[in-house]
DNA sequence: TGCAAATTTCATTTTTTTTTGAAAATTTTG
DNA sequence: CAAAATTTTCAAAAAAAAATGAAATTTGCA
């Protein structure tokens, strides 16, 4: 087991690996939240506090997951433009950097991930409309309310989602 | 295979059930975006378009789920508050019912769910700060700046979120 | 109070999701 | 153009999450 040192050239480094390790655990945590498998916050954390763009030998290296899961960890990350790729001369392998406007993830995470939902719901409500029966006049009454909330609520959503992310004065 | 009846006295319950698919359909859809299992979903669903209180043995029995996922179920949209139990006279069981109020719903769903990850992340970020090591001016502008972002970033989502159940207008 | 009905709990099973790793495809450059 | 490096894909394995069902507990009423 290899011992950290505890004064030395070294012991800046081994801060950095704490700090690194916080923030993996941070987003890890954040990205499951939006329903994001461990791979992709691992990979977003790591990247989130490097300096400098890193490949995916690298990460696949520094995080000890297997090449396919750092390829489609990479791919979804790429796919929110959670991070972009960066030209490093001399290397012809890919190398990443993380994006941190979070605004703009948000907002292309919404787009993604959340609108299309939205959408499909709108037309399970016409469904819903179009499948109810003649019924007593307060029968009706009861179904038709519930329909209507259905669609404020749809509705607020596809309103007020895409635009919290401008709200958001990070 | 039971054919549905095309005429008759029955057909406006055929019509009834198919929208009550289509409810079970989209809260199971909008619960599991919100990473809630199926089965809540469809309790959930199911009650929403109920005009009367329904037992769990009633839940059970038409969704043919298990009533350890039905009392699980329960218990979870209990304490969100998305169902209410209502006394129903000469019945020692309990009945439940849809709570509509979409507001209220994702105002509990908002303190319960999402607000102890902000708390939790707020001490993380603490930790990366007291985790970082002296360093050359430049390299502590990059880590500061980053774990500065951090914080608005629980900032913003800490006072947002729970203000955004009052923003939306039902 | 005692009993039967109703509900909860939780170990086990099933289902779903994620990861792995190796083969296939692509890309770069010598 | 060919060989080597890199990346992607995808079937299979592993891990995680959800559902089941029966035992344990709780509840309410006779």
């Amino acid at each position: 087991m290899p011992q950290p040192p505890i004064t030395g050239k070294n012991s800046s480094q081994v801060n950095i690996k704490d700090l690194e390790i916080e923030s993996i655990d941070f987003f890890v945590r954040m990205m499951s939240m939006l329903g994001m498998p461990k791979s992709v916050g691992e990979i977003y954390g790591l990247l989130y506090f490097s300096p400098s763009a890193l490949s995916m030998e690298h990460i696949v290296k520094h995080l000890g997951i297997s090449i396919g899961s750092a390829s489609q960890g990479l791919k979804t990350l790429r796919s929110l433009k959670a991070v972009r790729t960066s030209y490093v001369p001399g290397d012809r392998r890919d190398h990443y950097l993380a994006e941190t406007e979070f605004r703009r993830l948000f907002s292309n995470f919404i787009k993604e991930e959340i609108m299309p939902h939205m959408d499909s719901a709108k037309e399970r409500i016409e469904r819903m409309e179009s499948s109810l029966p003649p019924l007593s006049k307060e029968a009706e009454e009861f179904y038709k309310i519930r329909i209507e909330k259905l669609k404020r609520l749809t509705r607020a959503g596809g309103r007020l989602l895409p635009a919290l992310a401008g709200l958001l004065k990070f």
